[in-house]
DNA sequence: ATTATAATGATAACGATTACTATTATTGAA
DNA sequence: TTCAATAATAGTAATCGTTATCATTATAAT
Protein backbone atom coordinates (compact mmCIF):
# COMPACT_ATOMS: atom_id res chain seq x y z
CA UNK A 1 0.00 0.00 0.00
CA UNK A 2 1.54 3.56 -1.23
CA UNK A 3 0.87 6.01 0.68
CA UNK A 4 1.14 10.11 -0.24
CA UNK A 5 3.71 11.62 0.93
CA UNK A 6 4.54 15.42 0.01
CA UNK A 7 8.20 14.91 -0.28
CA UNK A 8 7.30 12.74 -3.38
CA UNK A 9 5.19 15.25 -4.40
CA UNK A 10 7.53 17.45 -4.33
CA UNK A 11 9.99 15.68 -6.46
CA UNK A 12 7.68 14.79 -9.11
CA UNK A 13 6.95 18.27 -9.60
CA UNK A 14 10.26 19.43 -9.90
CA UNK A 15 11.00 17.27 -12.49
CA UNK A 16 7.92 17.75 -14.43
CA UNK A 17 8.70 21.66 -14.21
CA UNK A 18 11.89 21.24 -16.02
CA UNK A 19 13.02 20.25 -19.21
CA UNK A 20 16.86 18.90 -18.24
CA UNK A 21 17.59 15.14 -16.87
CA UNK A 22 18.99 16.22 -13.64
CA UNK A 23 20.88 13.78 -10.81
CA UNK A 24 19.64 12.37 -7.78
CA UNK A 25 21.62 14.72 -5.94
CA UNK A 26 20.91 17.98 -8.44
CA UNK A 27 16.99 17.24 -7.49
CA UNK A 28 17.82 16.35 -3.93
CA UNK A 29 19.64 20.51 -4.17
CA UNK A 30 16.35 21.54 -5.91
CA UNK A 31 13.72 20.47 -3.72
CA UNK A 32 15.54 21.14 -0.60
CA UNK A 33 14.59 24.30 -1.12
CA UNK A 34 11.20 24.12 -0.83
CA UNK A 35 11.46 20.98 2.02
CA UNK A 36 14.89 22.23 4.16
CA UNK A 37 14.52 18.76 5.79
CA UNK A 38 14.68 17.07 2.74
CA UNK A 39 17.37 14.01 2.81
CA UNK A 40 18.64 11.94 -0.27
CA UNK A 41 17.91 8.84 0.74
CA UNK A 42 14.20 10.42 0.57
CA UNK A 43 15.11 11.20 -2.96
CA UNK A 44 16.49 8.13 -4.37
CA UNK A 45 14.03 6.14 -2.75
CA UNK A 46 11.55 8.04 -4.34
CA UNK A 47 13.18 8.59 -7.75
CA UNK A 48 13.29 4.85 -8.23
CA UNK A 49 9.42 4.08 -7.01
CA UNK A 50 8.43 6.71 -9.81
CA UNK A 51 10.72 5.54 -12.30
CA UNK A 52 9.54 2.09 -11.72
CA UNK A 53 5.76 3.16 -11.69
CA UNK A 54 6.48 4.82 -14.98
CA UNK A 55 6.13 8.45 -14.24
CA UNK A 56 9.28 9.36 -14.73
CA UNK A 57 12.56 8.46 -16.66
CA UNK A 58 15.65 7.09 -15.29
CA UNK A 59 18.19 7.72 -17.73
CA UNK A 60 21.66 5.46 -17.06
CA UNK A 61 24.85 7.41 -18.69
CA UNK A 62 27.63 5.01 -18.17
CA UNK A 63 29.17 8.16 -17.42
CA UNK A 64 28.92 8.83 -13.73
CA UNK A 65 25.55 8.91 -11.89
CA UNK A 66 21.81 8.52 -13.29
CA UNK A 67 20.02 11.45 -14.83
CA UNK A 68 16.14 11.40 -14.18
CA UNK A 69 13.39 13.17 -16.97
CA UNK A 70 9.98 14.21 -15.55
CA UNK A 71 9.31 14.12 -19.52
CA UNK A 72 7.94 10.97 -20.22
CA UNK A 73 6.48 10.92 -23.77
CA UNK A 74 8.81 8.91 -26.22
CA UNK A 75 12.22 10.41 -27.08
CA UNK A 76 16.13 9.93 -27.16
CA UNK A 77 18.68 11.49 -25.63
CA UNK A 78 22.62 12.64 -26.70
CA UNK A 79 25.43 12.16 -24.15
CA UNK A 80 28.27 14.78 -24.49
CA UNK A 81 31.40 12.59 -23.71
CA UNK A 82 32.89 16.68 -23.61
CA UNK A 83 30.82 17.37 -20.68
CA UNK A 84 28.51 14.63 -19.47
CA UNK A 85 25.13 16.58 -20.33
CA UNK A 86 22.49 15.00 -21.39
CA UNK A 87 20.26 16.30 -24.28
CA UNK A 88 16.80 15.62 -25.29
CA UNK A 89 16.65 14.73 -29.10
CA UNK A 90 13.62 14.98 -31.87
CA UNK A 91 14.58 12.22 -34.12
CA UNK A 92 12.05 8.72 -33.28
CA UNK A 93 13.24 6.27 -35.63
CA UNK A 94 10.71 4.69 -38.10
CA UNK A 95 10.88 1.23 -38.22
CA UNK A 96 9.55 -0.84 -34.90
CA UNK A 97 12.38 -2.29 -33.84
CA UNK A 98 11.04 -4.17 -30.83
CA UNK A 99 9.37 -6.98 -33.59
CA UNK A 100 12.24 -6.46 -35.92
CA UNK A 101 14.57 -7.34 -32.97
CA UNK A 102 12.25 -10.23 -31.32
CA UNK A 103 12.04 -12.31 -35.07
CA UNK A 104 16.16 -13.27 -34.33
CA UNK A 105 15.93 -13.69 -30.92
CA UNK A 106 14.19 -16.54 -28.34
CA UNK A 107 13.33 -14.39 -25.04
CA UNK A 108 10.59 -11.95 -24.74
CA UNK A 109 11.74 -8.38 -25.58
CA UNK A 110 9.10 -5.93 -23.89
CA UNK A 111 11.76 -2.02 -24.86
CA UNK A 112 14.65 -0.57 -26.09
CA UNK A 113 16.94 2.58 -24.89
CA UNK A 114 18.29 4.16 -27.64
CA UNK A 115 21.02 7.03 -26.70
CA UNK A 116 23.91 8.87 -28.81
CA UNK A 117 27.10 9.74 -28.11
CA UNK A 118 29.71 12.96 -29.57
CA UNK A 119 29.87 16.53 -28.60
CA UNK A 120 27.42 18.54 -27.88
CA UNK A 121 27.35 22.54 -29.11
CA UNK A 122 29.12 24.30 -26.56
CA UNK A 123 31.86 21.61 -26.41
CA UNK A 124 32.29 21.67 -29.96
CA UNK A 125 33.03 25.66 -30.01
CA UNK A 126 36.18 25.40 -27.40
CA UNK B 1 54.06 6.13 -24.53
CA UNK B 2 52.34 2.78 -23.76
CA UNK B 3 54.29 0.17 -22.80
CA UNK B 4 53.77 -3.85 -23.83
CA UNK B 5 52.52 -5.98 -20.32
CA UNK B 6 51.66 -9.53 -20.45
CA UNK B 7 48.56 -8.96 -18.09
CA UNK B 8 47.16 -6.80 -20.69
CA UNK B 9 47.88 -9.29 -23.61
CA UNK B 10 46.02 -11.60 -20.99
CA UNK B 11 43.11 -9.80 -20.58
CA UNK B 12 42.67 -8.86 -24.08
CA UNK B 13 43.14 -12.52 -25.22
CA UNK B 14 40.64 -13.52 -22.59
CA UNK B 15 37.62 -11.50 -23.31
CA UNK B 16 38.61 -12.04 -27.16
CA UNK B 17 38.29 -15.85 -26.57
CA UNK B 18 34.85 -16.22 -25.30
CA UNK B 19 31.78 -15.15 -26.75
CA UNK B 20 29.78 -13.87 -23.12
CA UNK B 21 30.02 -10.58 -21.81
CA UNK B 22 32.03 -10.59 -18.62
CA UNK B 23 32.35 -8.23 -15.62
CA UNK B 24 35.62 -6.61 -14.91
CA UNK B 25 35.70 -8.96 -11.54
CA UNK B 26 34.86 -12.04 -13.89
CA UNK B 27 37.63 -11.28 -16.39
CA UNK B 28 39.87 -10.83 -13.01
CA UNK B 29 38.80 -14.05 -11.83
CA UNK B 30 39.18 -16.18 -15.17
CA UNK B 31 43.01 -14.07 -16.44
CA UNK B 32 43.84 -14.53 -12.34
CA UNK B 33 44.14 -18.44 -13.22
CA UNK B 34 46.95 -17.62 -15.79
CA UNK B 35 48.62 -14.72 -13.51
CA UNK B 36 47.82 -15.67 -10.12
CA UNK B 37 49.39 -12.52 -8.88
CA UNK B 38 46.93 -10.16 -11.13
CA UNK B 39 45.20 -7.18 -9.71
CA UNK B 40 41.99 -6.32 -9.62
CA UNK B 41 43.24 -2.59 -10.12
CA UNK B 42 45.24 -3.93 -13.52
CA UNK B 43 42.35 -5.51 -14.41
CA UNK B 44 39.93 -2.25 -14.03
CA UNK B 45 43.33 -0.01 -15.93
CA UNK B 46 43.50 -2.22 -19.05
CA UNK B 47 39.89 -2.61 -19.34
CA UNK B 48 39.39 1.19 -19.03
CA UNK B 49 42.35 1.54 -21.75
CA UNK B 50 41.27 -0.99 -24.48
CA UNK B 51 37.97 -0.16 -24.20
CA UNK B 52 39.03 3.79 -25.31
CA UNK B 53 41.21 2.22 -27.82
CA UNK B 54 38.26 0.49 -29.58
CA UNK B 55 39.81 -3.12 -28.83
CA UNK B 56 36.94 -4.13 -26.23
CA UNK B 57 33.25 -2.99 -25.82
CA UNK B 58 31.98 -1.83 -22.50
CA UNK B 59 28.85 -2.27 -21.74
CA UNK B 60 26.87 -0.20 -19.09
CA UNK B 61 23.22 -2.12 -18.60
CA UNK B 62 22.47 0.46 -15.56
CA UNK B 63 22.00 -2.50 -13.79
CA UNK B 64 24.95 -3.70 -11.59
CA UNK B 65 29.15 -3.44 -12.92
CA UNK B 66 29.64 -2.88 -16.08
CA UNK B 67 30.13 -5.65 -18.44
CA UNK B 68 32.93 -5.78 -21.40
CA UNK B 69 32.50 -7.76 -25.06
CA UNK B 70 35.84 -9.01 -27.08
CA UNK B 71 33.48 -8.60 -30.21
CA UNK B 72 33.56 -4.94 -31.89
CA UNK B 73 31.88 -5.82 -35.13
CA UNK B 74 28.95 -3.42 -35.06
CA UNK B 75 26.02 -5.30 -33.05
CA UNK B 76 23.58 -4.61 -29.83
CA UNK B 77 22.81 -6.43 -26.69
CA UNK B 78 19.68 -7.39 -24.98
CA UNK B 79 19.39 -7.18 -21.26
CA UNK B 80 17.29 -9.51 -19.12
CA UNK B 81 15.61 -7.51 -16.63
CA UNK B 82 15.01 -10.71 -14.86
CA UNK B 83 18.51 -12.11 -14.55
CA UNK B 84 20.68 -9.45 -15.85
CA UNK B 85 22.22 -11.55 -18.19
CA UNK B 86 23.89 -9.57 -21.24
CA UNK B 87 22.94 -11.64 -25.18
CA UNK B 88 23.57 -10.84 -28.54
CA UNK B 89 21.90 -9.47 -30.92
CA UNK B 90 21.73 -10.41 -34.32
CA UNK B 91 19.03 -7.41 -35.08
CA UNK B 92 20.77 -4.53 -36.83
CA UNK B 93 18.31 -1.18 -37.47
CA UNK B 94 18.37 -0.81 -41.31
CA UNK B 95 18.20 2.93 -41.30
CA UNK B 96 21.61 5.35 -41.13
CA UNK B 97 20.22 6.79 -37.64
CA UNK B 98 23.20 8.75 -36.93
CA UNK B 99 22.71 11.18 -39.85
CA UNK B 100 19.19 11.07 -39.64
CA UNK B 101 19.23 12.37 -35.74
CA UNK B 102 21.82 14.71 -36.77
CA UNK B 103 19.36 16.80 -38.80
CA UNK B 104 17.90 18.16 -35.59
CA UNK B 105 20.57 18.07 -33.55
CA UNK B 106 22.93 21.15 -32.77
CA UNK B 107 25.80 18.73 -31.82
CA UNK B 108 28.07 17.13 -33.19
CA UNK B 109 26.91 12.79 -33.29
CA UNK B 110 29.63 10.59 -33.20
CA UNK B 111 28.02 7.26 -32.40
CA UNK B 112 24.95 5.56 -30.65
CA UNK B 113 24.56 2.95 -28.35
CA UNK B 114 21.06 0.55 -28.76
CA UNK B 115 20.17 -1.53 -26.16
CA UNK B 116 16.93 -3.96 -25.79
CA UNK B 117 15.83 -5.07 -22.59
CA UNK B 118 12.82 -7.65 -21.25
CA UNK B 119 13.41 -11.55 -20.41
CA UNK B 120 15.69 -14.26 -21.71
CA UNK B 121 14.71 -17.56 -22.69
CA UNK B 122 15.74 -18.75 -19.19
CA UNK B 123 14.03 -16.52 -16.65
CA UNK B 124 10.70 -16.74 -19.21
CA UNK B 125 10.54 -20.34 -18.30
CA UNK B 126 10.54 -19.90 -14.85
C1' DA C 1 -9.41 9.40 18.33
C1' DT C 2 -7.15 5.14 17.63
C1' DT C 3 -4.44 2.11 15.32
C1' DA C 4 -1.69 0.12 11.64
C1' DT C 5 1.79 0.90 8.75
C1' DA C 6 4.12 3.51 5.04
C1' DA C 7 7.48 7.17 4.64
C1' DT C 8 10.88 9.91 6.52
C1' DG C 9 15.62 11.76 8.14
C1' DA C 10 19.95 10.51 9.67
C1' DT C 11 23.46 7.67 9.20
C1' DA C 12 25.87 3.38 8.32
C1' DA C 13 26.99 0.07 4.95
C1' DC C 14 27.71 -1.47 0.42
C1' DG C 15 29.42 -2.44 -4.40
C1' DA C 16 31.91 -0.75 -8.18
C1' DT C 17 35.54 1.86 -9.49
C1' DT C 18 39.54 4.95 -9.13
C1' DA C 19 43.68 6.79 -6.83
C1' DC C 20 47.97 6.16 -4.48
C1' DT C 21 52.61 4.35 -3.86
C1' DA C 22 56.50 1.51 -3.56
C1' DT C 23 58.23 -2.07 -6.55
C1' DT C 24 58.80 -4.44 -11.04
C1' DA C 25 58.91 -4.75 -16.07
C1' DT C 26 59.65 -2.83 -20.50
C1' DT C 27 62.11 -0.20 -23.73
C1' DG C 28 65.40 2.60 -26.11
C1' DA C 29 70.04 4.09 -26.08
C1' DA C 30 75.04 3.92 -24.71
C1' DT D 1 74.36 -6.18 -22.58
C1' DT D 2 74.18 -2.99 -19.10
C1' DC D 3 71.91 1.23 -18.09
C1' DA D 4 68.65 4.78 -17.27
C1' DA D 5 64.05 6.44 -17.92
C1' DT D 6 59.55 5.57 -17.17
C1' DA D 7 55.27 2.86 -17.84
C1' DA D 8 52.83 -0.81 -15.56
C1' DT D 9 52.06 -3.52 -11.70
C1' DA D 10 50.30 -5.38 -7.02
C1' DG D 11 48.39 -4.16 -2.98
C1' DT D 12 45.75 -1.24 -0.61
C1' DA D 13 43.25 2.95 0.64
C1' DA D 14 39.98 6.15 -0.80
C1' DT D 15 36.07 7.72 -3.42
C1' DC D 16 31.57 7.82 -5.57
C1' DG D 17 26.89 6.66 -6.18
C1' DT D 18 23.48 4.17 -4.15
C1' DT D 19 21.01 1.13 -0.87
C1' DA D 20 19.94 -0.55 3.79
C1' DT D 21 18.87 0.17 8.61
C1' DC D 22 16.15 2.00 12.20
C1' DA D 23 13.97 5.02 15.38
C1' DT D 24 10.61 8.65 14.62
C1' DT D 25 6.89 10.99 12.01
C1' DA D 26 3.07 11.23 8.72
C1' DT D 27 -0.77 9.18 6.43
C1' DA D 28 -5.05 6.86 6.14
C1' DA D 29 -8.55 3.45 7.27
C1' DT D 30 -11.66 2.26 11.02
Amino acid sequence: MVKYSRQREGILKNLQSRRDHPTADMVYESVRREYPSLSLGTVYRNLSLLAENGQILKISTGIGPDHFDGYVEPHHHFICRGCGAVLDLDYLPGENMISEASGTFAGRIDGYELQFFGKCEICLSK
